[in-house]
DNA sequence: TTGTACGCGTTATCAA
DNA sequence: TTGATAACGCGTACAA
C-alpha cells in the first residue's frame, strides 16, 4: 500500500458517480442533486479526500496564495503584523506563503521570483524594496502587490504608509510641553524610508521652534543600537533632555543605557518617546510613551485590496495615522 | 493586453524549440545541448518566464511546500523559531506556508486540512495538538509531520522535545547553591505538555532535597500572568526566595511585579530563573538567568527529517538539551 | 442534473 | 539530444 493523496477520481469510483459530480460537489454554486452530493460527501469522508488546490489553481485564474515577504520577522512589530495578516487572509479564504528576505537568504528580488513560481495572487512586502523590473514582472503577470511602510515611487503597487511626519511633529510638541529644550533623535543607519521620514519630520518640526536636534545614527534598528547611542549621547557636555527614538526597540536600549550605564532617571532627567507600541512598551520596566502602529487598519486595507471586486486602478496610496500612546517615559503636561 | 503568467509553451515558441526542451532546461540534471539551453534561457529571460511549481507538483510527488502550523506567532520564541525554520527550509529548496492556528481561526485540525489541500510535503507543528484521525490522514497521504515541543503518544510524526525535566533539576540545584530554600514555581494554566513537564520536574527535584514547592498557575503563558503571580506570591506570610518561571515572558512579568509592585530586589530578595532565552532576557532591565532553547538544533533536525534520503522509520523522538545561561537574576555561587 | 471530452502547465516516457 | 504524446487532478463547455 503506497501512500498517496486521494483524488477526485477515487471518490467518484467509490461513490459510483462521474468525476464531474465530485468536482461540482466541492464547487460552491454548482448544480448537484442532494442525493449525489450526499453520496459524494460520504465517499470523500471515508477516503479522506481533499480538493487539490494546486490543480484547481491551474484551471482558475486564482490560486488563493498570498506571499508575505519579510526580513527579520522575529522583530516584535513584524511578527505582530505577520500574525494579523495571516489571520485576516485565512478569514478571506487565502493562504499565506512566508518568504524570508533576510540578506543571507538572497534578496527581496529572489523572494518575489518565488511568488511567481507559485503563481501567487498577490505579494505583500513588509521589508526591503524590490527592483523595479521585478515589480513590473509581477504586475504584468497579474499579481497584486502591497508595500507596507516602504514609501517609494514605484507605480502599480498599493502603498500603505504611516504619517510619520505628523507623528514626529507631535513628538516635538510633547517634548516642549514637558519642558524639554535639548532634543535628540536616535536612528539606525539602515536608512529605511519610514525611519528617515521620522527623522526628517522631527528635525523639521524642531526647526519650526528654532531648536536644533542632535541626530545620532548607529547600527541596526535594535535594542543594542539604542543602548550604544545612549552612551555617546549622555557623555556629551550638553546631553539631551529628550530623545525621540525611531522605534521602540531602540527606545528600550536607550532607556536601559540611560538608567543602568549613565545613572539617569526617566522621565526626571530625560524624556523618551518611541515608535510602534509593541507589547514591551507597556511593561513596568519601560512604560514607554510611543506611537501606535495601526496594525488592524494596515491589515484591513491590505486584504481589502486583494478582493476581486476591488478596482485596482482607483487607489494607489493609503496614509494611516499613528496615534500617540501616553505612558510614563515623558512628563505629560496638559497644555 | 491581458495580464497572465508566461508558460513554457510561450518560451518554446519564442525560442523555436519544443516545450520539452524548455522543461529540460529548467530541470537540473537533464540533458540539453548548450546551444538549446542558451536559446531557451534567453527567451525565458525576455518573456519573464518562471516555472509553474503548481503544475510541476502535479507531476512530481513533491510540491516543495512545507506547512508551519503556529498559534500566537508574535510571541518572541515562536517568531524566532519561525524565522529560523523558513530560513533553513528556503536553503533546502522548500517554501513555507504559514498557518495561523489561533483559536479564533479554527483549530489545528482545520490548519492540517489546509496542508492537505495544498499537497504539502510536510507539516511542522509548533502549537497545539492535532486529532489522531487527522494526523493519520496526513501520514496516509504521504506527508511527514514534525511535532516540536509537544510530547504526546501519537505514532508516526517525528517528535522533537526539550529535556525539560533535566533543566528543572538544574534550576533547583542552582537555587539551592544560591542559598534559597523557599521555592516557588510560576506556570500558566494552559497545560501544554512541555510546561507541565517543567513544573513536574521542578517539584520532583525539590522533593529529592526534602523541599516543598509553592506552585501557582494563572492565565496564559504571558507577561501579565507573571506579574499577577508575583502579587499573590509575595503577599504570602512565607514568600518565596526563588521562583522558577516556565517561560521568560512570565519571568519578566514576575520580576517587574516583584520590583515595581512589591518593592523587592533581584537577586538579593528573590532569585528568578526563566526558560527560552529570548532576546529580552539579555536586556539590562532583566538580565535573566534562563535556559536556552536550542533553536538551531531544533530547526536542523526538523529539516533533515524532510530530506528524501531520510529513513522515515528509523528515528521517532529526538530529545535536545537546553543549557542554562547565567545572568544576574540569581546569585551564582560556584559550588 | 448528469456524464463526456477538453484544456490548464508541467514532467516522464518513448521513439527518432 | 530532441520532439511528440501521455499522464497529473482539476474545472467547465457541451451534449445528453
Amino acid at each position: 500500500m503506497t501512500k498517496t493523496f486521494v483524488s477526485a477520481d477515487d471518490v467518484a469510483k467509490r461513490a459510483g458517480v462521474s468525476r464531474s459530480a465530485v468536482s461540482r460537489t466541492f464547487t460552491p454554486g454548482a448544480s448537484v442533486s442532494d442525493e449525489t452530493r450526499q453520496r459524494v460527501m460520504e465517499a470523500a469522508e471515508t477516503l479522506g479526500y481533499h480538493v487539490n488546490q494546486l490543480a484547481r489553481g491551474l484551471m482558475r485564474s486564482e490560486t488563493g496564495i498570498v506571499c508575505l515577504v519579510v526580513s527579520e520577522m522575529d522583530t516584535p512589530y513584524r511578527s505582530k503584523l505577520v500574525r494579523a495578516l495571516t489571520h485576516e487572509l485565512q478569514k478571506a479564504g487565502k493562504i499565506s506563503m512566508l518568504l524570508n528576505a533576510d540578506r543571507s537568504d538572497g534578496s527581496v528580488d529572489a523572494a518575489l521570483r518565488q511568488t511567481l513560481h507559485y503563481r501567487a495572487d498577490a505579494s505583500i512586502l513588509l521589508s526591503g524594496l524590490p527592483d523595479k523590473a521585478i515589480t513590473k514582472l509581477c504586475l504584468d503577470s497579474g499579481q497584486r502587490i502591497v508595500l507596507i511602510n516602504r514609501d517609494d515611487d514605484i507605480d502599480g503597487p498599493l502603498r500603505i504608509n504611516i504619517d510619520d511626519k505628523q507623528a514626529a511633529r507631535v513628538a516635538v510638541s510633547a517634548f516642549l510641553r514637558a519642558g524639554c529644550r535639548r532634543l535628540a533623535l536616535a536612528n539606525s543607519d539602515v536608512g529605511t524610508p519610514s525611519l528617515m521620514a521620522r527623522e526628517r519630520g522631527f528635525v523639521a518640526a524642531a526647526a519650526d521652534y528654532g531648536l536644533d536636534v542632535m541626530v545620532v545614527r548607529h547600527g541596526n534598528t535594535i535594542y543594542e543600537s539604542g543602548r550604544h547611542i545612549a552612551q555617546s549621547l549622555f557623555a556629551r557636555l550638553d546631553p539631551p533632555d529628550a530623545v525621540f527614538c525611531v522605534n521602540d526597540l531602540m527606545a528600550f536600549g536607550l532607556m536601559d543605557g540611560a538608567r543602568h550605564d549613565c545613572g539617569l532617571r526617566i522621565p526626571e532627567d530625560v524624556c523618551v518617546i518611541g515608535f510602534d507600541n509593541i507589547e514591551q512598551s507597556a511593561w513596568a520596566s519601560y512604560e514607554l510613551t510611543t506611537f501606535s502602529q495601526p496594525v488592524d487598519a494596515i491589515v484591513e486595507n491590505s486584504v481589502a485590496w486583494l478582493r476581486p471586486g476591488n478596482d485596482s486602478e482607483s487607489i494607489r496610496t493609503i496614509e494611516l495615522h499613528a496615534p500617540i500612546v501616553w505612558r510614563k517615559s515623558i512628563a505629560r503636561k496638559v497644555s
